[in-house]
DNA sequence: GATCTTTCTTAACTTAAGTCAATGCATCCT
DNA sequence: AGGATGCATTGACTTAAGTTAAGAAAGATC
């Protein structure tokens, strides 16, 4: 397996601006570079999918084709449900452009537990397990995703076998991606969550406001707040008293 | 995909006993019933393996020799370890009889991040990052695992297409359930989390020290011991004043 | 059975997040 | 411009977990 050398080769997209709000009318990313496959090209979203399927496995003309001709990229509109608690489905996403959140509702309260952004898989756990949803998806933004149904995905891996090799390597790379936030989750406090955040997936900041981050985070806005003043405390000691 | 039906008929087994130490040199676990493949049944571990297998696939029986010969079984002595922090490793592994930590070292401390008991699969993300691990993996008891380098996976799995499946269907599975205990950790309070442990995996309660349960509630042992004493003063509140 | 060791509990005190409430500061609306 | 709304900050107070330290309980050893 050579997913590691892979993985490091995977360059992030480069964002055209900072917010989605500023520049408006215009593509919030920057369309990569993408081998070329001759009936995909036409479309720049279907482009985006192939650049990234590119960095797992090489797909044949005919394997693209039937890909590209599935038509699974679908817009959803900013606010726009994906799936609400209670609810089951068999629908998983894929994001090219946008950005979706995952919560539950405790005491009536929105507890978000993922933003998912783009090149991010939205893979609700309904789909495997068939229980009711504890969790509600919905798009901060508007939004354009890969749509996939289990019964769709199921026909097309019988179809085109290397599809299976291809979802079992990105299974696993989500996966240990999975298990090291989790990870990171547990041992790092509030504030190093924080600080995380930050350093790892700056854009969220400039996308979501602040007590949906502290959401996020696992604590309250005013908690967050109080985080940020200390920072900025300890990172300009001097110039106090007189 | 049928995955819901199959988990719902997957019944879980039956500890033989309360705690490994009481009743020693007698398995923890009843053997399970499983499909009859010729080669396998003489090895109760190799049994067991193709009993939860056959919950997710049926395997032909040329594949199922395939799968014993290729004789991944190996016991591990308690204190064992399988991984350090620094170190990478292609290893993942597969619990069929035993206990196995993994924990992080922060300042000095142990921070455990998971047990992987009977059953569980034991996938260390620097199998696909290829980074170092930043997490340990020891035998809380002696334990009997199924030991796969992706080396060996990935030779196989062209040899063996319906292991592909296999091992996609497994990571969805596994990948659903991560989700879901992450979801949960971060909405519940250490409190819930502990009576949700006393729920969902009481066997645990019986194999591990509370200290280590207290870490892996993300708390200190002291707060545990209070969280407990809260929770059975609740339970018992009559018998008190005179 | 006495001793040593590990684990668990309890208590007093500290720390940081939660709660509640008030204020400031944008933006949006008409 | 004026008013409404939503979001971020601040302050006073509460709550629960962390820290430190001392014992109690349970197990292991000889």
């Amino acid at each position: 397996m050579i997913l590691s050398r892979v993985l490091e080769t995977l360059e992030p997209l480069v964002p055209l601006s900072v917010g989605n709000k500023s520049v408006k009318g215009q593509p919030f990313w920057t369309i990569p570079k993408t081998p070329c496959y001759s009936i995909v090209m036409a479309n720049p979203m279907i482009s985006r999918l192939f650049h990234f399927l590119s960095r797992f496995i090489d797909l044949t003309e005919e394997e693209a084709r039937a890909l590209a001709e599935l038509d699974l990229i679908r817009e959803y509109k900013k606010g726009e449900y994906l799936l609400r608690a209670g609810e089951t489905t068999s629908t998983s996403y894929f994001v090219l452009q946008g950005l979706v959140r995952s919560y539950s509702l405790i005491d009536g309260e929105e507890r978000i537990t993922q933003f998912y952004q783009e090149y991010d898989p939205i893979a609700p756990p309904c789909t495997i397990t068939g229980e009711p949803s504890d969790q509600y998806l919905d798009c901060l933004e508007t939004s354009i995703l890969v749509v996939s149904t289990e019964e769709q995905a199921e026909e097309n891996l019988e179809k085109y076998p290397s599809f299976e090799r291809l979802c079992r390597v990105l299974s696993d790379k989500w996966m240990a991606e999975e298990r090291t936030s989790f990870n990171k989750y547990k041992t790092l406090t509030p504030e190093q969550r924080y600080l995380d955040l930050v350093e790892h997936r700056p854009g969220l900041l400039q996308r979501v406001p602040q007590y949906q981050l502290a959401s996020f985070l696992g604590i309250k806005p005013e908690s967050l707040s109080r985080i940020r003043k200390r920072i900025s405390q300890r990172k300009t000691p001097g110039r106090s008293a007189m």
